[in-house]
DNA sequence: CTGTTAGCGCATTCAG
DNA sequence: CTGAATGCGCTAACAG
């Protein structure tokens, strides 16, 4: 069934049919309400493929993230889909992975789906191997990237605040007589560089001690290289961390070797995820909004599509959130 | 630029271009390498739309679900998300929340869009209203639903055996010593109710105590229930509930009460989500096994999409994880 | 093995 | 306000 069937059985055009369908056109009251009869009978839905073909889009979006199962890029990956929603469009998940074929792979698939637009999410993207590819497909449509910085023409930037935040939280620890700083991050990425470069500012700044140590992610290896550094006699107050999981990790070795927090050692974490109030004590964290990034991805994207001039860097603050380990 | 542009540069045919974009047919290697060579130079990607125009099909797959922040559903998305991408099909990511109007919306969405097939993911899709569009929709591609039964020609159920699994629960606990039992579940769902149906039988069977209450989802509403459980009175040394978060609240609830876990009351969750590790003491649990479902969920579709015969209804066992709350 | 041709279902001129 | 005609880029017969 397409708009022919419809149009003979209304007697009237399928350019009218196209019409009443998008009603793109002034048509006939009577005529409107003849077609519209039809459509309903049938319970017609118009191609979007076809209308692709003539449009040259679906309205349909890329997300493309490292794995959706991670909480920080659900929860951004949530936010994109229900704004873009009411925007009627579509998302086409992917979930990358860190593998750069994989990542190229999914550009792939999405150029030839036609998509509107591509948003990354995630500074992972950033990298070298996918910049030419990424440049490339930015000459046809615009691309968004959520906490990567990309200074390029219609590769636009939204992100928080990495740095700062990570000050924030120092700045914190130190007015609560913290002096010996433990930092764990479980990436390379720009914005866990941004979040370093945050964090070594602010303890040179107030002049306190600290040792930083790169940890895989997730809970066990966090858990591993506290206890580790229990052993080995290292003293600190202060565990700050590039992710809720690994602040986790730390705190449960802590509370393990019978170290009290907050009382002896001051806990925050990043993200503010659910994870962080499944804890106990109940995690300090820093909120990287990121329903917020979501929306305003959108928003940026939408007035590039509308062909309106758009802000190319959007910066947002963290939040401190604080609970129980500090 | 399309294929003519690439057969005129190529000194062929636009078949000949279409026959080595797909390699559908014999084509002679030196004219193969002709066309290719010209394809590599302007780095050409096809248009999906316009195939898609002429097989009706854009190898993509709607995937629906309430929330991807979620553990389980981002869990069970991120599966079959990966299983699909491997077989080159992309994926539209719908969150509709609980609203049935919404539910419809994406559907609808999804038609338009000549989606190859639908899965649905949870039981929340299995609901008087949605039964008329769905089959509608299975007249013309074949529907998957996770965690949801429905018998009707062109949808197929693959779920994991909530109640077994429940029943399993109980047993093990009974197995400890455990007399009087809570039950905390937070949905009115398919899946659900298999679950309070699995507990019901068991209690009854193993003859012990219990009291069941449907709370609100999340950790809030099951740490107010136990509280309030607690201030009146009531006896309870086992725990049992629909969801991770909500035996967390319990358990964060008995913790902050001084009764201790599972000394005097024992804790068992639902879904295995990360959530199960972050908690003192950490959760046991049951695991749904989230990825298998979307992995079968994906085998089975593309054996339908192959014309072969599936599978109506495939059911997989759930597994107790045994941590430190029992 | 390769080329010609006819649609796929729709939006969009351009006439009337 | 409405209709006829055209083409979007590709696949799939069908010829040769």
């Amino acid at each position: 069934m397409n708009i022919y069937d419809i149009a003979r059985e209304a007697n009237v055009s399928i350019a009218t049919v196209s019409r009443v369908l998008n009603d793109s056109a002034k048509v006939r009251d009577i005529t409107r309400q003849k077609v519209e009869a039809v459509l309903k009978k049938y319970n017609y839905i118009p191609s979007a493929i076809a209308r692709g073909m003539v449009t040259n889009s679906l309205k349909t979006i890329g997300i493309v993230t490292i794995d959706i199962r991670n909480l920080y890029y659900a929860n951004v990956a949530h936010s994109i889909e229900q704004s873009l929603s009411a925007l009627e469009f579509n998302t086409i998940l992917c979930n990358t992975g860190y593998d750069n074929e994989q990542k190229l792979k999914y550009l792939r698939m999405l150029v030839e789906k036609k998509v509107d637009s591509i948003i990354l999410v995630g500074s992972p993207f950033k990298d070298p191997v996918l910049d030419k590819p990424i440049e490339q497909i930015s000459k046809d449509i615009p691309i968004i990237i959520i906490n990567g910085l990309y200074e390029h023409p219609n590769i636009y930037s939204v992100r928080c605040d990495d740095k700062k935040a990570l000050e924030t939280s120092v700045e914190y620890l130190v007015s609560k007589g913290r002096k010996n700083f433990l930092y764990l991050y479980d990436a390379e990425t720009f914005s866990a560089n941004q979040k370093l470069l945050g964090f070594k500012n602010a303890v040179s700044r107030f002049n306190v001690n600290s040792e930083i140590f790169l940890v895989k992610p997730g809970l066990e290896p966090a858990y591993s290289k506290v206890k580790e550094l229990l052993d080995s006699g290292f003293d600190f107050d202060a565990v700050v961390t590039s992710e809720d999981l690994t602040a986790i990790g730390a705190l449960k070795c802590l509370i393990a070797n019978n170290i009290r927090v907050p009382e002896d050692v001051s806990v925050i974490g990043f993200n503010n995820s659910v994870l962080s109030v499944c804890c106990t004590p109940a995690l300090s964290t820093i909120d990287s909004r990121m329903e917020e990034l979501g929306r305003i991805a959108v928003k940026v994207l939408h007035k590039v599509l509308k062909g309106e001039k758009a802000e190319n860097d959007t910066i947002i603050d963290a939040e401190l959130i604080l609970r129980e380990t500090t």
